[in-house]
DNA sequence: CGCGTATTCTATAGATTAATAGATTAACCA
DNA sequence: TGGTTAATCTATTAATCTATAGAATACGCG
């Protein structure tokens, strides 16, 4: 009797695990952090086949992560709740604090290359708040629309790349981007300061941002 | 090169996923987050074969979820890190929040059967300052041995089946166990309410007072 | 209605994992 | 040293999951 109880219990908490055991559906959860998108759209941004994209987002749909809405032919997916990031955010927690492999690759990647430490997005708003600092959002143009961070200017890393950015260099420039593991904001640093800009990178991306209760701006 | 750091990373947190996809292995990391125990407890308690149980733990080691420590011929197990509390935690949220047959699961045996409504921490922490209420940990006795709330007394639900309780009727009763999953409150409420007593059950247990920073007692 | 596009459903081979029995190791004790 | 107990490791089979191709569905448009 309670043992039926119990096996139904950790039965409906494991599909849970479960939809969290794959790194392409993990991925696909990372980018709906970042705004609603379309099926062909997820395909794309992380490289995976569409048929198995949708495959994938059956099993997070079936686990009650994502929610659809069907918009024409598009049919758009997004987080169902907020609890989905803060279980997503438990999870990077205890990647970063006890996997060594992830210690190791973010320490090569995210900190040794930027001589300054990053900028926590407590530091990023005190900076914005004696404004003396232009915030700019480098990632795809549809994810600042669907979110940002207010008062932060759209600068996609491609447009950075093909012609030189209008923006004052006597502002020191702080990138963001998809969150602590994402490169966009480490590359758009580099560009930056090879043209002769201060620039440093947040720590943290637009999910932290929005799990912190702060204010988030949407469209353009 | 990006995509290779991405599938490394991703391929990481999915281990962490993974290491939760199993029911039985969510039900030895619930037992853990009561302390530690050793393996042929955790196999006795989980109701799992003594070999499955240790393959169950080698995945957990492995995703870093537990740490072990050897005592003469004995291995005791525990939680690596208050992050995996934070993890389940945030796994039984979304379960709850999302998924139909939790719902009503919990619904059915922990709401329902109960005609009052369970005492939640806050509350019980307001009623133990005031003082005219009897708190009881329900739960094995080296469980509470391992950590319990302060003033709590003891009396495990098996001493409560074979022989009357030592406490004054005048107070109301409050039992506590493992977690709003736990079945031992709601067994010794009604327990003690055939015997006459003012009883009711918190709806959390020990790993939610401990992971909200409250004191907590050990040993007898 | 018929056609094109986006997406899902169905089926299946290949890879992965779980359960479990037998052999092995680690510590303790006589 | 050999016996005993707790736990792990190794190997095998059964079950499950992933990737993916082909068929089917849903919607918009002319």
């Amino acid at each position: 009797m309670s043992r039926a109880l119990k096996d139904t219990l950790y039965g409906q908490f494991a599909r849970i695990g479960h939809a969290m055991a794959s790194p392409k559906r993990l991925e696909l959860l990372d980018l709906l952090s970042q705004g609603e998108k379309d099926v062909e759209t997820l395909a794309a941004q992380a490289a995976i086949p569409l048929k198995n994209t949708s495959a994938h987002l059956r099993v997070l749909r079936q686990a009650r992560f994502v929610e659809t809405r069907r918009d024409g032919t598009y049919v758009h997916y997004r987080l169902a709740d907020d609890a989905v990031l803060d279980l997503l955010h438990a999870l990077q927690q205890l990647g970063q604090r006890r996997l060594a492999e992830v210690e190791q690759v973010t320490q090569l990647f995210f900190t040794s290359r930027d001589e300054l430490q990053p900028v926590t997005l407590q530091e990023l708003r005190r900076l914005m708040q004696e404004g003396d600092v232009t915030v700019i959002d480098v990632r795809p143009r549809d994810e600042y629309e669907a979110g940002h961070i207010p008062g932060a200017l759209s600068v996609p890393l491609t447009e950075l790349k093909d012609r030189p950015p209008r923006m004052p260099k006597s502002k020191e420039v702080i990138a963001y981007c998809r969150g602590p593991y994402c490169v966009y904001s480490l590359e758009a640093v580099r560009l930056l300061r090879k043209r002769g800009y201060r620039a440093r990178r947040a720590q943290e991306g637009l999910p932290e941002w929005r799990a912190s209760k702060l204010p988030v701006a949407v469209g353009s």
